[in-house]
DNA sequence: GTGGTCTAGACCACA
DNA sequence: GTGGTCTAGACCACA
C-alpha cells in the first residue's frame, strides 16, 4: 500500500478515502485480513495512532471489523459495499452537476463538455 | 447577499467561492463596485477581518481590484473571467471523472449514469 | 463536572456515558455550549486527546455539534434526544429481562423481585 | 455446549458467564463432572489456555472444583449456588434501577415500563 | 503478536 | 482562544 499524501488534507482522512476506494473498487477483497496496525502504519510512514483513527472511521462505516487479538478484516457484506458505492456515485455526480450549474453549464452543456474533453 | 455557511469549511473560503461564482456566472457584473467591507461583513454576519481575508484572495486572483479610497470593484477583464471559468470547468470535470473512475465507472459508464439520473 | 472513574472501563467511554446521561436527563440543556476542550479536560483531569475522543463519539451520535473556532454545543434536536432516551430504556430493559431469565426469573418473578427489593 | 462469541468481550469472560449461568439455572447439575479441558476447548473452538483461564475463574468462585487426576466438577454446595444467584439478581436489578433512574425513570415508572413492554 | 488506551507535548488554521 | 491533527512512546489485556 502506498499513498501520496496531500499536505492540505488530514492524513487520516486520506487513509480513510484510500481504503474506502480500495474496498469499493474491489482491490481489497471482502473478508480479507488487513495488515496489522503496526505494519500498515510503518508502510504508510504514519504514526500508529493516526492509522488507528482512520481504521476507526472505517469500522464505524462497517466497512471493516475487528476480531480481538486477531486483526482487522474487510467486511463481507457485499450489499453494504454496493450501497456505499452507489451512494458515493450519486453524491459526487449531483455535486458535480451543481458545481457546473453554478458556473453556467446546464445538464446538456455539461454532458457535451464531458464528451468533448475526454 | 446571503450564504448558508457550512460549519466545517473555513468561512473566508466559503465567501471566496460564493463571490467567485457570482462573478463567473455574471451575477456580479464586470466593473461593478462592491459594497463596503463594513456593509458586506454586516450583511453576511461575519467578522470584517474574515471578509478582508476573503477579498484579498479574490484580489490575488485578479477577480476584483481596489481603488484607493474609493472601494473595491469587480474586474472588467472578461477574458480573465472566462479563462477562470474554463479552468474551473476543466478542473471539476476531470476531478469528477477521476472520482468516478476510482469507484469503477469509466467515461462511458459515467455519462450514462449522469443521463439516467438527471 | 466530575466523574469517579472506574479503572476497568476506558476513560473516554465513561466520559461519553456521563455526557450522554447528562444530555438525556436534561442536566445539559439543548443548545448549551460545552466548556472548551482544554478546560473540560483539565477539570476531569484527563488528557485533552482523551476528551476529544469522547466528544467525537458524541458528535457521531449527533448529540453534540461543533462550531469551528467557537466551541461545541449540545444538540437542539429534542426529538433525537428523546429517541435515544427511548432506545436506551428499551435496550437496558430487555437486557435486564434477559439476564433475569437466564438465572431463572420469568417476567412476573422479576417484577415481584423488583417491587420487594425497592 | 455452544456459544455465540461477541468479538468485543474477552472470550474467557464469555465462557465464565455461560458456565456460571448454566450452573445457576440448573443446566449443569451440582456434582456433575465437566468434560475434559481438551474436549470442552475443542467443542467451543477456543484455545485450551483460554478455557483454563475461564475454569480458574469459576474455581476461584468455588462454583467448580478440581479432583486431581480425575477432572473438574460442578460444586455440590447448593447454598453457595443460591447465594450467588441471589447476589446476581440483586446486582443486576439494582444496576438496572440505577440506569433507568439516570435517564429519568423512577421506580414506579420503571415497573410500568417493564409491564407495558413485556 | 494482536489491537486498545492514554499521556505529554507540539504545531496548525481560523475568527 | 477555539478546535484539529499528529507524533513519540508507554502500558495493557488477550489469545
Amino acid at each position: 500500500m502506498n499513498i501520496n499524501f496531500d499536505n492540505n488534507i488530514p492524513i487520516y482522512i486520506q487513509i480513510v478515502e484510500k481504503l474506502k476506494m480500495d474496498i469499493i473498487s474491489g482491490k481489497l477483497v471482502p473478508g480479507d485480513r488487513l495488515p496489522s496496525v503496526r505494519d500498515l502504519a510503518f508502510n504508510l510512514k504514519v504514526n500508529p495512532n493516526t492509522l488507528v483513527k482512520a481504521l476507526n472511521e472505517l469500522e464505524s462505516l462497517n466497512l471493516i471489523y475487528t476480531e480481538r487479538t486477531n486483526g482487522k478484516y474487510v467486511t463481507s457484506d457485499i450489499t453494504l459495499i454496493n450501497k456505499i458505492k452507489d451512494s458515493l456515485a450519486h453524491t459526487i455526480s449531483s455535486n458535480y452537476l451543481k458545481n457546473m450549474a453554478d458556473i453556467g453549464y446546464n445538464m446538456e452543456d455539461t454532458i457535451t463538455y464531458l464528451k468533448e474533453n475526454k
